[in-house]
DNA sequence: TATTGGCACTCAAGACCGTCAAGTGCTAAT
DNA sequence: ATTAGCACTTGACGGTCTTGAGTGCCAATA
């Protein structure tokens, strides 16, 4: 087991790798912090981290720079996070103020997290997944046009517009309205598609069309949500950050687009730190956010969690400084949105 | 003016510059192309367009590169644009595809433009400011808020949710919305501020204030459209052509992200050249887009044109190739969006 | 046994320099 | 109007040297 005074180092060395994004050595490394030792002290701590991966040395006789590895240790024995400034407090609580439109309370939020943290942030709208349908409403547009509205209880809305080749009968759509909200309202989403398998059946032969028309459109609603959408703001900082990426920012903006990816990672994620999951370098699997660390915590609506938010960025960021960011906005965003 | 051949060296110099990215010479110019003349011809031409600022020497003696100036010459005697090949021309065909969704069509065309153009695509969603109301709808979600849904005739519908403290009756409901939809269905959605002014009036005093909060979420949901929204795709080819960006990519991609400047950009955009506008690097006034081009070309849905959609990147870009590609997916999505 | 001072060694970064190739402008000749 | 020729400029490239931060190891010390 690593010695007390050798995990010190580390910290020492991530911070100040952090800052000032030079390798760092023992020699700077006892002028910077007090350890009571001597840097040749510190080499043979080193030389232990080195022997352990957690950090490494760019080239033979310079400075060490932590690997993922580090990072992780350093993120898992953080035992306290910086606090938030009071400017920071304050413009959390003046920019996200409530606003009926959820839509633009997460613009809001992303933006917000993005400023605060100078590093990408992402905001998932909420998951149909674990919420129940609250009511459903068939709109008639034209003649041969129906538009699905499928309202959960988080607050979320889809519209699905399907088409009625042969028209439709504004009773017919009333009625099946009502049965559709009859054994749908309040169940969850997962379970629609098992509900709805032989919807179809009590009705008369010739509306028979018409409702399953009306039933691929529900589900396809409910489908075309399952696959979740991401908010993203402050790409221009990631190009900001640029020379902490080997090679170009390219793949990160591809891997950032491509968000089914993201979504996917950000459901995984467990919060760990203070509530908040991290994910650094390769740990994320992903071939273009080798050199970027994920951060996220959950965010709720009506005390059950229903999506999450977080920051990405250079593996060499401030984890301390974000993770209170993170969470802060989290907290401040369910409190929001539980008015 | 300028000499005929003065200005085919001009379009070979932006034609070489476009393709090797170093600035060009007379003697390399002369292998290339075949003038039927010296090097020390073309030096005197190249002197000439130096001195009209539409090329600009980087240092003393080295080759010349265009100018905004030259690139836009350049841009408006481009007498025909290079066809699309047929690969091109088939992965617009397979790739977008009729859909019942606007927002998977968009998404999906905009995809396709950024991959045709290796740049940053854009496509703006219809605008409502032409367009006419086709359809209200008022829903009671919960005893305390009710659901406005504006339902537009190009496609687009925008919800928007308001709180009714006091309760409110179905009847209540169900007659607001007869007589919005008596007063709206039909008109252009620029009116219906107007229209609406003295709405409530025409009620009992006891519902008036239901009624002021229907009104007021309505216009709000008409302005809300008003400020337009944009899907972009591709960022990542930005930062693949990092170095023909003087600086950073950070004040391109913070750019971008300033969508309201963006949309104002596209909307002031005229059609020039082949159906497309085009604005050059500072022509667009906006700093942070100094070192781009943006090229723009409207799609329409029935009839008139709706909105824009087009693509930027860095000055030195084929803007032959990219005109034609926008052309082409402006053309095929008007055509789907008819069906 | 953990710590320390000392020392030889390594290596990237930066300064300096000469060479090279591509390019220019100008002039006199065609 | 065009051209050949020439002197000149300049960034890019490659080599050499120096410098400074840093290392690893060892023998001495507390």
């Amino acid at each position: 087991m690593l010695q007390d005074r050798t995990l010190e180092v580390l910290r020492a060395i991530v911070q100040d790798y952090i800052t000032t994004k030079e390798p760092v050595g023992s020699k700077t490394l006892v002028d910077r912090h007090n350890f009571g030792v001597s840097s040749a002290t510190i080499r043979n701590d080193m030389a232990l981290l080195e022997e352990e991966e957690l950090i490494v040395a760019p080239h033979t006789s310079s400075g060490r720079v932590p690997t993922d590895k580090g990072y992780r240790l350093f993120v898992d024995r953080l035992s306290e996070v910086k606090p938030l400034s009071n400017a920071e407090r304050s413009a959390i609580e003046t920019l996200l103020t409530a606003s009926s439109d959820l839509d633009e309370t997460l613009a809001k939020t992303v933006r917000l997290l993005s400023q605060l943290t100078n590093q990408v942030a992402m905001v998932q709208f909420p998951t149909l997944g674990k919420s129940q349908v609250r009511n459903i409403e068939l709109l008639s547009i034209t003649d041969g046009k129906v538009l699905i509205l499928l309202v959960a209880d988080n607050g979320r809305i889809e519209q699905h517009m399907i088409e009625t080749p042969g028209g439709h009968g504004l009773d017919d759509l009333a009625e099946i309205r009502a049965r559709l909200n009859a054994s749908l309202a309040g169940k969850q989403l997962a379970s629609v598609e098992g509900l709805l398998a032989t919807f179809a059946e009590n009705f008369s032969p010739e509306r028979r069309g018409l409702v399953s028309r009306v039933v691929n459109g529900l589900l396809e609603s409910v489908d075309a949500n399952r696959t979740e959408k991401l908010l993203l703001a402050g790409t221009g900082n990631l190009a900001r950050r640029e020379d902490d990426f080997a090679g170009s920012i390219t793949p990160v903006l591809d891997a950032i687009e491509e968000q089914v990816v993201l979504l996917k990672l950000m459901s995984e994620m467990q919060s760990e730190q203070h509530g908040v999951g991290v994910r650094i370098g390769r740990e994320s699997g992903v071939a273009g956010l080798n050199e970027t660390s994920l951060m996220v915590a959950g965010y709720e609506n009506q005390g059950s969690e229903v999506a999450k938010l977080g920051v990405l960025g250079p593996t060499r960021m401030d984890y301390s400084g974000n993770i209170a960011a993170i969470r802060a906005v989290a907290r401040y965003l369910t409190k929001i949105l539980g008015e």
